[in-house]
DNA sequence: ACCTGAACACCGTTCAAGT
DNA sequence: ACCTGAACACCGTTCAAGT
């Protein structure tokens, strides 16, 4: 009897066993996901989890570096899944068309994850910080796309982190309408994403100026036919 | 003596004098330029007026209700400008490029506003309140301006909504990132604003898909000529 | 090392009471 | 009608104390 680890009537109260740290990242993710960002309380999830308010804080500084760390998370997932597509899809244009259905499809697969990563809720206070250097990958992931598609012809040659940034608005902003429940219907979410991709790609697509007014490809073809 | 309306020592406690709705719009706005969303306490801008901090109950429902006024009043303003600057353009190609500056010049004059009108801090409840519309409206005066270019056959004529949407979404990634500081000075932001525009115009330029690949563009001038 | 519980300062909001 | 001041419930954070 004495060997049985603890009475019926009450454990023993122990520590926290495992890996507090990461039982408070997910029991946050968790939380935000189904309360917002604005719903996440330090005291909820401590309890959430049997442990004190304060024990959070033998892990990260504040409530602050917690939503640094999804954030940062997030970013991490977030460049594996869009380097994922991009492989699926075996590169070249088809791949860059599959990263840019991931990045939307992320965004609406996890909205409360996204708005922390992206709504100006985490503004860490030093530069150079694990979060900076994950939205950075993030971002780079993008550019290594371009960079390859460059190499090949099949985009223009202009410098490529622009041309990054310019991608990434573009499925950045779909992503925010399907997210802020402005396209009701996933369907609508969809045509408006391949959309976007495919007037994206032809903007970036190369050749000399291949678009332009009506008046001047008038005059165009009076000279080369 | 008894004619001095209040006494040297101290003014008798009097109501707030004007317009206290607009003079608690004003001060949120200002609060929140300096100190941004987080830093903004319902306390300390009745402090600030001179005023009980339950005054601001008599008319807004709560703070919820402070903030979504404030991202109603941005959008009219941001409205407001865009069309300014399509009209002071001359409408065409030019205006919707001064439409596009515009824009981002707005969200890097005004970030802070800029984050509660799109950051997600406001969700209002109701279906169909007048902040919806006001959003709405701007997108709308986009819409309109895009109308009138495929009118003339400046860009090309499918859904204009849905080229609306392309567009705002390109400038609102631009203006992310100007505002997210990954810009560091005014002249990066205007460069990325400028390319990203041109990539979108030509995205969206009329003629048969002018953008292809190089193997599309070399069978197609076999054909033609 | 890691966790606890009481305490502190601060917040949004309510409500009976004043003019 | 509009404003006040006390009170309430809730929050993030600190800190001396426990194991």
């Amino acid at each position: 009897m004495a060997r049985s680890k603890s009475p019926a009537k009450k454990p023993p109260r122990q520590y926290h066993h495992g890996d507090l740290r990461r039982a408070l990242l997910q029991e946050a993710l968790v939380t935000i996901r189904s309360e917002g960002v604005e719903g996440l309380t330090l005291r909820e999830i401590g309890a959430r989890l049997g442990v004190s308010r304060t024990a959070l804080y033998r892990h990260f500084a504040d409530k602050a570096a917690l939503l640094e760390a999804v954030a940062t998370e997030g970013f991490r997932s977030f460049r594996e899944q869009l380097l994922a597509a991009w492989e699926a899809a075996g590169h070249g244009i088809a791949g860059l068309d599959a990263m840019g259905l991931a990045y939307v499809r992320f965004a609406v697969a996890n909205p409360a994850h996204y708005r922390v990563m992206f709504g100006g809720f985490v503004e860490p206070k030093e530069r150079q910080t694990e979060l900076a250097a994950e939205a950075a990958g993030a971002l780079h992931a993008l550019e290594g796309a371009l960079g390859e598609l460059q190499r090949n012809g099949l985009v223009r040659g202009e410098d490529t982190a622009t041309m990054a940034r310019f991608v990434w608005a573009v499925v950045h902003g779909v992503a925010r309408f399907a997210i802020d429940g402005q396209l009701r219907d996933p369907a609508a979410v969809d045509q408006l994403t391949r959309y976007a991709i495919e007037r994206m790609r032809i903007g970036i697509a190369p050749g000399e100026a291949p678009a332009v007014t009506a008046d001047a490809l008038n005059r165009a073809a009076r000279i080369d036919c």
